[in-house]
DNA sequence: ACAAGTACTTACCCTAAAGTATGTATTATG
DNA sequence: CATAATACATACTTTAGGGTAAGTACTTGT
């Protein structure tokens, strides 16, 4: 665990945020590059970890394994492993990672829409 | 303007999630901390660059702006100055971030519905 | 004459995040 | 007995983004 460098705005605006700005709330726990990527596909439903890298070619392991658990621990996504050999482990949404459908589904309905002309 | 290192895997992922991933392409615009909260302010209405930094006091003036430029080279904000004394400038969102609204509106309801724990 | 206000710019430094590479446990299978 | 498969872990390096501090131009107010 890096030590946490008190002086930092990135810091206060936790604060400030989580007090004021719903959408800095949220981007404590997914504003990051991958996550949102990564939440749009775990939320096809109960996948692998092994699949989930598939549906990501370009993460590496350490990043993805590194944001699943971030996202476990935040209670985003719930993660399962059956004790056999090899192992088998299956990530899905929370209740709350679910709350997030909206959002990515309305990342992706944009995406669409801005790739076909559709705001020029 | 740094030199892109093509080795990057998320520099592969451009590649890739162009095509296949529609949330790969948003978090190409947006997927970084500080634009979905700057988009969220400046969705408000047409802002004063003064009003945005005091919008959100934690950001620093350099951030600020970078950002703020790259979002409207990216066509998402609509830059406009007054040529005055001192300087007039606003920010406005275009038809394409307008077109983001949806995405910005969900992730404050969850906000909202997480902080009230109703998804606990 | 000096500070204040606006919207920046520029140079430099630092850190958090990402990338690279290699290793681990367990069992089945050839 | 070596290899494959799965789901990681760990040490080390690199880079992009963020932070700090100072400066610019032009005018109004004191």
């Amino acid at each position: 665990m890096a030590a946490i460098k008190p002086s930092s705005t990135i810091q206060e605006n936790k604060q400030y945020a989580l007090e004021l700005c719903p959408v800095t709330y949220v981007m404590e726990k997914i504003g990051n590059y991958w996550k949102p990527i990564i939440l749009f596909h775990v939320a096809k439903g109960p996948l692998r970890y092994s699949e989930i890298k598939r549906a990501i070619p370009a993460i590496t392991e350490k990043v993805l394994i590194q944001h699943l658990k971030q996202l476990e621990a935040d209670g985003l996504v719930i993660r399962e492993s059956k004790p056999v050999v090899p192992p088998h482990v299956t990530y899905r949404l929370s209740a709350s990672g679910k709350g997030l459908y909206p959002v990515i589904e309305a990342m992706a309905a944009w995406a669409f829409e801005e790739r076909a002309g559709r705001f020029a």
